[in-house]
RNA sequence: GGGCGAUUAGCUCAGCUGGCUAGAGCGUUCGGUUCACAUCCGAGAGGUCGCAGGUUCAAGUCCUGCAUCGCCCA
């Protein structure tokens, strides 16, 4: 597939640390430009591919955290299916975001002094094309920089026309099933937005407000008002012009004599008379349990409203301020006539009390004004049997979502699902397709004087695949389309397969449909996810995804919330720029467990830099020392058999990780999984084989090169998914060496290593590990007697017999990984000087370190009774537990056995310390 | 009101289906210009795993209750 090589003479200029900015533009291109992105074709695998719908990003926003976080986790997941070879497709695209989109351009407009009404509905739709123009590429350039490896030549767009299609198939499907339709109900309207808002879309937030407490006097036949009345606690004095009952609770005993009697409405300028009715969805508990009914302007009034057969009243207009209807506080806006009212109650002897009380207020979540519940002609989607399909193919199994506890979640959701509300008033986005007959329902319009056109509730649309030329009813000719769009989510809704060709057949559909994975934050699960699982099954019968791999927010330093208008939102190309992509990747990618909030701090992206940095600098190392040899490194020597103890230690090291990661990622465990890759790297490769494998390169001897070779290959491509810039530069470095191993020309194809590549070798892990012990116990012993770092120190090494050849074959690295020289490795304490000397007393070994006259008694007494009593502490422990039959019956034999087998080695311990001890005096 | 999460070292977080002495990074203390790396190397200090019960031979891990903080839904 690969044709261009990598020009390597770009990374010359990299002589110190690490540097970022040289390496990933060039790196990206070389994928990209080599064709790395796109699937395997059909014919060349038959192997299930691998497939992720990216969520679509806002077309004319800018990459944020969230955005970061999810091609991070993505292109792990996609980079790791794709070195397993299996044909992966993550297919990108973005969204055309119609509320948020029309309010930027709408901003850009009032800043040259004009609204979209004086551009027109065409005119603003093309300006708004224009500005999609101008960041579609933006937004596309940054998801690059991230290192995003998807298939840019599928790239969708929420109004390209196979979405389209999409959309207008769907809706058809769902009106001629009867599950979309349009009629009067309560909605929640954005008074500055000027449109309608599903429930989703609107932010509760509790607000310090007021409970007015007002009576409603009862009337006499004829009218008369009476000195009794019903008192109820209203937040929202201000709509008591749209009242049209006072109801109580069927139980309630106090009221249910008078039920059917009428009060009047309290309020100056008005002398309508409401009915006393009983309805069960009264709380018997809030205010004074009598609640009026306003049906125009609450949810739970409007179906007691309906229930009763009242009409509502609409009281408070499209922008907020009071109509008509409200008499002389008409125009006042809501806040302004609620005071007023509450004013005029209070004068007029109807207001019992006031408190204070606290209540959750509804906000846009584009505008941020409060929402306006009112009743309005919308579309809505019934989705009781939508909801019905999907919840069944989660609890089923069909679908898993990671974490699993999002799933009860999902499941709530599911099973209380309301009608949605799928018109928006807005000019940008899929205009819903439904006609109407001038002719026949010219009474249902009316027409303002700009032009526009408001359809009322009558109207008789005209649904088709296929725009109406001639009404079906009248064979008139005279239609006009309905003025309003669909709810952005309806379209995101129809992604997993409007993506891949659908309602067309295509070849992309039946191969890649379901996906593999929908990842996204777990703050987008209703809006789109849950829409999604409906949706799919409804158009495909099936679900869209197997799993929903939901991610958590990214928080600053202090845990909140980025928000503008805390001004603490960082830009993630800034930070790569400070720190390098490679770093913010693996930050975001190993910064929390799934589902879990993460907070981003310098200080992380910092570690992670260096990490690179030790990485490329290690890596040099390697290279350095196998540039010396010509060609290939003969990595197939480890088939004729390793058998230097460090060797076969690391190799083993490298096949636990790679059995380790294996498992972490196909939990979907990223996090973990990048982070145990990094310690191996580090905390193994680096910081003890490399350094061991100096020993024998230093005396000539160049047997560590194909075993270097190897490890710093496969840690390679372990880490590729997380870092991939770094790993691909230095393993374009690495492949001139690699002979038969170099499986491809880069290492975004190179293949993953897998659980059970090679066996364990747990005899040298064990043993080494022992080494390990031995040489960071001299050091230990050399700090606290502040031997001068540089400074040759003798030693003795009373091994025990177990491990005595491995101590013995390791003697080189141990005298230079601890500086200690010369070495004596004894079989007796008599062979060791007795005198001026520190020791150690290791599971594996004694340590004797003669340092003459850096030796004080004390200490000696004080360091060695320190570690006495830690082993006797834990002795004293496991022989509880032995001691216990409950654990010699029950735990298993090889839990016990382990138990035997520490006790007798701390008892081994505890004597040749106490006899240390002794010999001190 | 219902649901979910968090609570582990000074800070930020790991610790999967219960089983060696609970880990990492940062910070901190001490020591280091060892020819890959000071974005580094070596050594150390630092935790009654929020509290109280329970299950179990065994609990940071499972169950119940409580507390504090946060989120979602109503």
């Amino acid at each position: 597939m690969a044709t261009t090589e990598f020009d390597l003479s770009i990374l010359s200029a990299l002589t110190g640390a690490y540097d970022a900015s040289v390496v990933e533009d060039p790196i990206y291109s070389f994928w990209e430009d080599n064709g790395w992105f796109r699937p395997t074709e059909a014919a060349e695998s038959d192997a299930e591919p691998f497939t992720v719908i990216m969520p679509p990003p806002n077309v004319t926003g800018v990459l944020h955290l969230g955005h970061a976080v999810t091609l991070t986790i993505e292109d792990v997941l996609i980079r790791w299916h794709r070195m397993l070879g299996e044909p992966t497709l993550w297919l990108p695209g973005l969204d055309h975001a119609g509320i948020a989109t029309q309010s930027v351009v709408e901003q850009q407009l009032a800043r040259e002094g004009m609204t979209r009404h004086d551009l027109g509905r065409e005119a603003f739709e093309e300006r708004v094309w224009d500005w999609v123009g101008v960041t579609r590429p933006r937004i596309t350039a940054q998801a690059r920089r991230m290192g995003a490896s998807c298939d840019w030549e599928r790239t969708a767009f929420t109004l390209d026309p196979t979405p389209r299609d999409a959309v207008r198939r769907t809706f058809v499907d769902l009106f001629t099933d009867g599950k979309i339709y349009r009629g009067a109900r309560i909605i929640n309207w954005d008074p500055q937005m000027l449109t309608a808002l599903s429930d989703v879309e609107v932010e509760y937030r509790e607000e310090a407000g007021k409970l007015w407490y007002v009576r409603y006097p009862f009337v006499d036949e004829r009218g008369q008002e009476l000195d009794d009345g019903v008192v109820i606690a209203t937040t929202r004095p201000e709509t008591i012009p749209a009242d049209v009952a006072i109801a109580v609770h069927p139980d309630n005993e106090r009221w249910q004599p008078h039920l059917g009697r009428h009060v009047r409405l309290p309020l100056r300028g008005f002398h309508r008379l409401i009915p006393l009715i009983a309805d069960a969805g009264v709380d018997l508990e809030f205010g004074t349990g009598a609640l009026k009914i306003t049906p125009g302007h609450d949810q739970l009034d409007f179906e007691i409203g309906e229930r009763h057969g009242l009409e509502p009243i609409r009281v408070v207009d499209w922008d907020g301020a009071l109509t008509p209807e409200a008499g002389l506080y008409a125009g006042m806006d809501r806040d302004e006539a609620r005071t007023l009212v509450a004013q005029h109650l209070e004068e007029d002897g109807y207001l019992v009390k006031t408190e204070t009380h606290v209540h959750n207020v509804g906000h846009s979540q584009r505008s941020g004004v409060v929402v306006e519940p009112l009743v309005s002609n919308q579309w809505f989607v019934d989705t009781d049997d939508l909801a019905a399909e999907a919840a069944r193919v989660v609890r089923e199994g069909e679908v898993r979502i990671v974490p699993e506890r999002s799933t009860s979640v999902y499941l709530q959701w599911m099973d209380n699902i309301r009608p949605w509300c799928i018109s928006r008033q807005l000019w940008w986005g899929h205009r819903i397709p439904a006609w109407y007959c001038t002719d026949c329902d010219d009474e249902a319009m009316i027409r303002s004087d700009d032009g526009e056109i408001t359809i009322g509730e009558d109207a008789h649309p005209i649904v088709e695949l296929t725009d109406p030329t001639v009404c079906p009813a009248c064979g008139g000719a005279d239609l006009v389309q309905d003025p309003d769009v669909l709810d952005t989510w309806f379209s995101s809704g129809l992604w997993t397969h409007s993506t891949l060709g659908w309602p067309a057949t295509t070849d992309d559909l039946s191969r890649f449909y379901p996906s593999s994975v929908m990842e996204t934050g777990y703050d987008i699960l209703f809006f789109w996810v849950a829409r999604m699982i409906m949706l799919g099954c409804y158009n495909l019968g099936s679900a869209p995804f197997q799993t929903v791999y939901l991610h958590g927010l990214v928080r600053d330093a202090e845990g909140r919330k980025m928000s503008k208008s805390l001004d603490n939102v960082v830009d993630p190309l800034e930070k790569a720029d400070q720190y390098g992509m490679d770093a913010l990747r693996f930050t975001l990618a190993t910064g929390s467990t799934p589902g879990n909030d993460m907070r981003l701090t310098d200080e992380r992206l910092e570690g992670s830099r260096n990490f690179a940095n030790k990485l490329w600098n290690g890596a040099k190392f390697v290279l350095g020392e196998i540039a010396q040899v010509d060609g290939a490194i003969d990595e197939g020597r480890e088939a004729q058999g390793v058998t230097a103890l460090e060797d076969r230690w690391i190799l083993s090291r490298l096949q636990a990780v790679t059995d380790s990661v294996d498992e972490l990622l196909r939990q979907f465990q990223l996090g973990e999984a990048g982070r145990q890759i990094q310690d191996f790297l580090w905390g193994e490769f680096f910081d003890w084989y490399v350094e061991a494998s100096k020993v024998r390169l230093r005396a000539g001897d160049r047997s560590p090169l194909p075993v270097l070779t190897k490890v710093l290959d496969g840690g390679l491509r372990l880490l590729h998914p997380w870092m991939p810039f770094v790993t691909e530069a230095i393993w374009q470095q690495l492949r001139p060496h690699l002979g038969d191993q170099a499986d491809t020309t880069a290492l975004i194809g190179a293949r993953y290593p897998q659980a059970g590549d090679a066996a364990r070798d747990l005899e040298a892990e064990d043993a080494f590990s022992a080494v390990q012990a031995i040489v960071t116990a001299v050091r230990q012993v050399r700090a606290d007697y502040r031997v001068q770092a540089g400074q040759w120190a003798e030693a003795y090494v009373l091994p025990q017999a177990d491990v005595a050849w491995a101590v013995e074959e390791s003697a080189s690295i141990v005298e230079v990984l601890a500086r200690v020289r010369p070495l004596s490795i004894v079989s007796q304490r008599g062979a060791a000087p007795a005198e001026q000397i520190a020791s150690a007393v290791l599971p594996a070994a004694e340590i004797i370190l003669p340092l003459g006259g850096l030796i004080d008694l004390e200490q000696e007494r004080a360091r060695l009774s320190k570690d006495l009593d830690s082993i006797v502490k834990r002795l004293n422990g496991t022989e509880a537990k032995l001691a216990n039959t409950g654990f010699r019956t029950k735990a298993p034999r090889a839990v016990v056995q382990q138990a035997e087998e520490l006790a007798a080695d701390l008892r081994r311990q505890q004597a040749d310390l106490e006899s240390r001890i002794g010999v001190l005096g």
